[in-house]
DNA sequence: TAATAAATGTTGCATTTGCAACATTTTACA
DNA sequence: TGTAAAATGTTGCAAATGCAACATTTATTA
């Protein structure tokens, strides 16, 4: 995953920090980034830590909806915050960047230099989004919890380059992820090793075909 | 849905167009246009007509991905083309127009008319794409096929603004785009209906609470 | 407009899955 | 390092849902 600042130096970092109306702030472990957010449209950039987006519906079901891990971005304007049931937590102590949407394309700092090159990263970063998001939906397609951990395991082996790989989190928030029951998961992963068609030892797993 | 080349006028469009080296399609109807795509990453406008990616899995089992209407746009990045599953099938007689992902950065360009606000929706479109990936994620990850229901007429009226709404695809194709049986689809609206949740009339649906 | 295809409606049934209620192991942190 | 919290494993059972196999209606197009 790039960074939105990839291959521009720091002294035009800050700058451009400075065109876009750039603030910082830091948040302790748990708490809600979106309850006391700014008017207006912005991206955040996580300098430290790490959030998780959770969707909670009205009996309490929680589902994550994305993991944004240090250096990661998210925009106002991709999380429209319909109801009150999209919360943003950290999951440690994280330090944000907030920009302003209006001010990526003032006049001003598209005569910075390594502007293009800013442009360029946003473009590619909000294109990986819907490339991974494009990809979460292919699996949530699958009608049986087989084929969607069959079909996650597939794309964890493709983008590792290797049948065997450790998923990134832990069973019960794949079973989220995945959005299946973590028991029938659990069960579900038993029969998958039964039949030959997987490799288990801890969150490691082996593709055996 | 905003336009790519929304807010230019005609002279800098094509100005924008030869910078970004575009070159214009014609398809009929329901071939497949990823099959003989130019090698490098691209973005593809719709200047006329309609495409629907289509995902196909070892079963044969179709799912949509997206539909996309005249004057949408995608891209070679948003799209990875893994294996062989996933398709994009022309709708009707469709005219596109590609435009190379790295032009989009180059310096001529970049001192063009009009490239900013060009810049601006980009972003604003993949930003909105993500956006809607997201509110299908949310819709997919509830675990009945009511909850699937309702959260999409939710989503739907919010987005009229009105708790009476027409659903802008056949239920054939929604049962798709929920990931749920067709039958079993129908059954659920009709219990929907028993319990004075919602009202019917062909494809225009009204929220009764 | 006749013929064909697509969409919609209905129902029985087998299978899958969520849910609950546990036990056990691992991890976090005061 | 001891203790609470989180993660993982297991299983019975009821409910949800996919699937198949139809009938009927609506669209499409030759």
């Amino acid at each position: 995953m790039i960074n939105l600042f990839e291959n521009i130096n720091e002294q035009n970092i800050r700058k451009i920090k400075h065109f876009l109306m750039a603030s910082t702030m830091k948040y302790p472990k748990g708490v809600n980034i979106l309850s006391n957010v700014n008017q207006g449209d912005f991206i955040a950039i996580i300098d430290h830590g790490s959030v998780q987006f959770i969707a909670t519906d009205y009996d309490g079901n929680k589902s994550i909806i994305e993991d944004i891990p240090e250096g990661g971005m998210f925009g106002s304007l991709t999380y429209p915050i319909h109801d009150e049931e999209v919360s943003c937590i950290t999951k440690e102590i994280t330090e944000i960047t907030y920009i302003e949407y209006d001010s990526i394309t003032n006049d001003e700092i598209s005569k910075t230099d390594s502007y293009i090159i800013f442009i360029k990263n946003l473009i590619k970063i909000l294109s990986d989004q819907v490339s991974e998001k494009n990809n979460r939906i292919e699996i949530l397609t699958k009608k049986t919890t087989r084929d969607k951990l069959l079909e996650y395991f597939k794309s964890q082996a493709r983008e590792r380059g290797n049948k065997t790989f450790t998923i990134p989190m832990s069973f019960t928030e794949l079973s989220s992820y995945l959005s299946v029951d973590r028991s029938a998961m659990t069960r579900e992963i038993g029969y998958l090793k039964d039949d030959g068609i997987i490799k288990t030892d801890g969150r490691r797993i082996t593709l055996l075909y």
